[in-house]
RNA sequence: GGGGAGGUUCCCGAGUGGUCAAAGGGGGCAGACUGUAAAUCUGUUGCUUCGGCUUCGAAGGUUCAAAUCCUUCUCUCCCCA
């Protein structure tokens, strides 16, 4: 499933590629999200030609609208969307964690309410990948407790063992899948911010032997500091052998370091929930278009960026998109906020098989930091 | 020509004697956003040497005190002729 070619020698960072049943992704790689069976504001067509192979779909979304029965009528997610290539599913794990008032969590599974309507559904770690087994989905992940920083011990490990439990039993479920479905299933790791409790679960989710692993339940909101702690400290127990998997991260800083940690994948809404508001990336930092000072600015978002979008328009067309609201700011920004973390991953994936991963970091850091403008 | 309504801070608009530099929108400016309840949310928005100063169409007046009351002027809108 996954074949590693090159490995930094200096750091833990790795280079290769991950087989999936809609294609091959070349990692380490950044998967887009496309929560509701669209990666916003952009055309489908659109991120295909940029390169991504693999993207995002959510359970909790897709099961609640358009539901299982739409989806299944249309012969899976990939058919439904006409999304070509790969696409992985979010178990509803984050929900249980950002819609927490909503929610009750209990050893059978989580019971919630609808962000739409209000009504009462139960998600068990089962029925769970059961639903992404209908999707069709290439990646499936486990029903997991995801937990916000400052919680104690107890309520940590209380949510560990629920996490650890909820993954036996989706692995065991994964086991009697229909012949013919290829969908991987990967287990996450939480253990919240407790080395100990980090290391117990990594432990137990490796026990299951999941075609993949996932590191869950960072960037919740803690420090950047905690946030590279725990990154390391947990990815030193993930094997070689499997695709490993970062969830939630998506700025350049905290994926050069999931990639130094030897992460092989990483997704987040950042990117595209950023371009939406108006920001970008560029390889001097974030700029938002919406300031002042881009009234009259005839250069492209990034002068270095080769994307279609740097190529026609300029920061000032872009600026009055957004002060006036029109729906193709969101669209341009988008396309070049992914276009440029493509990029980002094919130099980091040469960076590693040139064996200076390590020197690439700092020098993208240091300018991407300078705020040179 | 007759009758009526009204002019409020960048805009719309609330406010009818003190608690009003003046509600609420919009716009402007800035910030946030990391397994998407997010094309969203938050802050700020007269000047200031922080003591105050200048604002509510204009001018005058009443009052301890006026955006609010009175007088005149001016402008806008509606109805009738």
């Amino acid at each position: 499933m996954i074949q590693i070619q090159y490995k930094d020698t200096q750091t833990r960072a790795r280079t290769g590629v991950l087989s999936l049943p809609h294609g091959d992704v070349e990692i380490p790689a950044f998967m887009p999200v496309g929560t509701n069976g669209t990666v916003k504001a952009l055309k489908h067509q659109t991120v295909d030609q940029m390169g991504y192979t693999l993207i995002l779909g959510n359970t909790y979304h897709l099961y609640l609208r358009p539901g299982m029965e739409v989806i299944k009528n249309a012969g899976g997610l990939h058919k439904f969307t006409s999304w070509k290539h790969n696409i992985l599913t979010d178990s509803g794990g984050f929900q249980v964690f950002s819609l927490a008032p909503f929610r009750k969590i209990r050893e059978e599974g989580v019971r919630f309410r609808s962000h739409i309507d209000g009504a009462y559904h139960i998600f068990t770690p089962e029925s769970v990948v059961e639903t992404q087994e209908a999707f069709g989905s290439d990646v499936q992940m486990v029903l997991d407790v995801c937990t916000p920083p400052d919680i104690s011990h107890k309520e940590a490990l209380n949510a560990l063992k629920i996490t650890t439990n909820w993954a036996k039993r989706a692995r065991k479920r994964w086991d009697s899948r229909v012949e013919g479905y290829e969908g991987r299933l990967f287990g996450i790791i939480q253990g919240n911010f407790y080395e100990d409790l980090r290391k117990r679960s990594a432990e137990e989710i490796l026990e299951l032997d999941t075609p993949g692993i996932a590191i869950g339940g960072l960037s919740v909101g803690e420090p950047p500091e905690m946030f590279k702690d725990y990154l390391h400290y947990t990815a030193q127990f993930l094997p070689d052998d499997k695709p490993r998997y970062v969830m939630g991260i998506g700025t350049p800083d905290y994926m050069l370091e999931a990639v130094e940690a030897g992460i092989d994948m990483f997704d987040c809404v950042y990117p595209t929930r950023i371009a939406r508001n108006g920001t970008c990336f560029t390889r001097d930092g974030l700029i938002a278009l919406k300031n002042q000072k881009f009234l009259l600015d005839n250069l492209p978002i990034d002068p270095e960026c080769d994307c279609p979008v740097c190529k026609q328009y300029s920061r000032s067309y872009l600026r009055h998109l957004f002060k006036a609201k029109e729906i193709l700011g969101p669209m341009l920004v988008s396309e070049h906020n992914l276009h440029f973390l493509c990029r980002f991953m094919e130099e980091i994936r040469l960076s590693i098989r040139d064996d200076r991963f390590k020197v690439y970091k700092d020098s993208f850091l240091k300018r991407y930091n300078s705020k040179g403008l």
